[in-house]
DNA sequence: GTCTATATAATGATAGAC
DNA sequence: GTCTATCATTATATAGAC
């Protein structure tokens, strides 16, 4: 039971961070590790050196649990998948405020999102699944933002009170989230919005 | 020239908090409007309370460009419309962060956005360009998330050093943004993204 | 209304005993 | 490795002169 003091002051940072941003103090989070707060200083050196340990920790699990996950997970759903895994919800709320704070590890984070749907999109185009794109990469792009946005969208229902914040309880928020945007989503990947093709013509005609 | 003081401080808190985050201390606000820092709190009580002054102004200035706007504006680019007009992008830079910090203005301007394109899809059905929805606020949901969430991501660049950040520079920033994301997301809203409808099938099936 | 000066609390980080 | 005690800084906010 008795796991590494540096281990714990991490993996509470990491709660700590992921629950109430990253503004907490090291002595939450040292009261959390059961360690005083000169320690967390004496392991990692400064505050932002702790962020970044715990930030290089998240890249690892997720890392892992998506190479896990590779042979069962569908399209552009890593997100949703990481969440319902309760084990996970530290990590997934870390990820959360990080995306919130727009730091270069959410950025990584990111990246990662839109190189494994522009795989997943390859291989249904490879499958007949999925519409060929004359722009594989931006399409990935639009498809990840929405799920980003929608992820904002839920943390701000919660803020006004209407919902559960997932950054307090993952996976309930998760899926009613995706429950309210399931249909929607569906019917537009499904049929588009427009009617014709008059706007989309338009724009390739003035750039050929 | 001589303007209120007050308005003097909450627009340079409206500069502040939109360039640096909600983080930033009083001090640098009252030299920006270049008065005491103790004015700021005779004047508006508490640092909260500014803010809460800066949401109410920023409120009123969206909803006023908004209708002036409505008779000119395309479906669901209030967003852009607002940041191509350099002179709000104080404005626009600090709907950003709130969107970033998550709190109840950004809730209440999200609302206004997908109000807004609610309406806008409403007018396109009732013209024949958009395809009617079993659920369009559901679908209105889901196309200002797309917006929400390619704001964040140029956000991301930004702070990766990939791009000009939305908050520093708006017109040029949200201008990159769109002609990076126009032709897939043009494309994915006039032919959808699958080749067939039976992952919408087998879903409403499910849900009849 | 606006200032200087200050109170009070919290922050990240350090020194040094054990 | 881990602690107690403390420093230096900064934060918001107050008191009171003008």
């Amino acid at each position: 039971m008795q796991t590494d003091a540096r281990d714990r002051i991490r993996d509470a940072a990491v709660v700590r961070f992921g629950r109430d941003g990253f503004g907490v103090g090291l002595r939450a989070i040292a009261q959390d590790a059961h360690v005083s707060p000169a320690l967390v200083i004496h392991h990692f050196g400064s505050k932002d050196a702790l962020r970044a340990a715990c930030d290089e920790h998240v890249h690892t699990v997720v890392r892992e649990a998506k190479s896990q996950a590779m042979s069962e997970a569908s399209p552009g759903e890593v997100i949703g998948q990481l969440a319902t895994i309760e084990q996970y919800a530290p990590v997934f709320a870390y990820i959360v405020r990080s995306l919130m704070d727009g730091g270069p590890a959410a950025a990584r984070f990111v990246d990662g999102l839109v190189g494994d749907a522009e795989a997943y999109l390859a291989a249904g185009v490879a499958a007949g699944t999925v519409r060929p794109s004359r722009d594989p990469h931006g399409r990935a792009r639009v498809l990840v933002a929405g799920s980003v946005g929608t992820l904002l969208m839920t943390q701000l229902d919660a803020a006004a009170g209407r919902a559960v914040a997932p950054t307090d309880r993952p996976a309930e928020a998760i899926v009613a989230m995706t429950q309210a945007t399931m249909l929607a989503g569906l019917e537009l990947y499904t049929d588009g919005l427009f009617t014709d093709s008059a706007y989309l013509d338009t724009y390739l005609e003035g750039r050929p």
